[in-house]
DNA sequence: ACGTTGATTTCGTAA
DNA sequence: TTACGAAGTCAACGT
């Protein structure tokens, strides 16, 4: 990892091509040959930068400025003219032991496949990412009666995961096999205009508690 | 813009949880008090942050290690516990006078407007960004026939552009002085799945090649 | 202030 | 390897 403080100005062309006036900013240039120049604001995207992988260049203009090239394999290129260095120094970083996540839709998805009764009294799992010509549902029961039913899970319950649900609706109800599918959407929150738009619809809403089900899960554990 | 590397464990709580064991990363405080925790691989992505606006307090903990927290106003926290310390500076940066791009999709709706031709043999443009009441059309033209057609443009045609087109056309075709409009998806590159869905709709489909478009610009602007 | 849309999105996972 | 959906997405623009 080498940090550079420098007064540059930055030209990117590839997908686009954009373009940074002189001004103070900071360069990291990773190990991998990747570099990100970030301003002391923003988030935490950098305001240009050269994804890996990608090879660095250092080099002078004509006029005897000095100049890094930043090039990938599909002819991007990032240029950086630097005017004034006020720091550069390298640090071995080692390689990073990498993110654990917790929470995510994923982990949601497996504890409802696990527990699907929560979701509606008598509900039993077909399979998990039952695929359709346009995706794949999240999960596909069958309720107590035997009859189809489609759950849509997220992690925040808003309009677009209800307008997913229908398509799928849509379509599953066109195979004789299986209709009638009726639908859940199930989410740790409901917005409430998603909730007015699945209720028109004939949309069953269930908000899942994301701790209880883990609970259940270790409970289950305890008893093997 | 201060610059800490160090050896350190980061713990985030808040949309979800997620941990980071103890190594030696990059730590770099922007001036709106935002954080990035970097390692030296990935792409600009941090491993872990907070984004502005929050609030970074340095402490100990009981054991004497340095910690800090960060917090934002939606009770978001991220906590670095730092074991050893390899740098740290603070350089003055002052405000980025920012980017300025060229090629989004801004640019390819300007790019078709004149030349409609290239989607539809004989397609002719009413106007851009032709207004309804759940947003614009990004161009309404004729066809040859005079019939209407709604164009909606995308850098890549995915899902959620086929449903934006579709809620479009169900609107525009309540209309009596419009009255059939017919749809094409525009793009630069075109998902299988969303390719499905609107052909399902009877909504056309359009490859749009960027640099060819330009380039009929070009050879005008030579006429004149 | 709030919602919608785009992005050099990046990232993970399944086919 | 590719393709697709999700993201602690973020940021810009219009209402």
């Amino acid at each position: 990892m080498r940090l550079v403080v420098a007064r540059c100005q930055v030209d990117y062309a590839g997908r686009l091509t954009a373009h940074l006036p002189m001004a103070t900013r900071v360069i990291m240039v990773k190990a991998d040959g990747s570099v990100l120049v970030h301003s002391d604001g923003g988030s935490y995207k950098p305001l240009n930068w050269m994804s890996p992988p990608c090879t660095l260049r250092e080099g002078t203009t004509e006029d005897g400025a000095v100049e890094w090239t930043v090039t990938s394999k599909t002819d991007d290129t990032l240029r950086i003219l630097i005017e004034e260095i006020h720091a550069d120094t390298r640090h071995d970083l080692g390689v990073d032991p990498g993110l654990q996540k917790d929470g995510v839709e994923k982990h949601l998805q497996e504890l409802l496949a696990e527990h699907p009764g929560t979701l509606s009294a008598g509900l039993t799992l077909v399979r998990r990412e039952f695929p359709t010509a346009i995706g794949p549902v999240d999960l596909m029961c069958r309720d107590a009666a035997g009859a189809a039913v489609a759950v849509e899970i997220k992690r925040r319950g808003e309009i677009d995961g209800v307008e997913q649900l229908t398509r799928y609706l849509e379509l599953l109800n066109r195979d004789p096999a299986l209709r009638p599918v009726r639908g859940i959407f199930a989410a740790q929150e409901i917005k409430p205009q998603a909730r007015v738009l699945a209720t028109d619809r004939g949309i069953t809403c269930a908000v899942v508690d994301y701790d209880a089900l883990r609970g259940m899960d270790d409970a289950e554990d305890r008893l093997f």
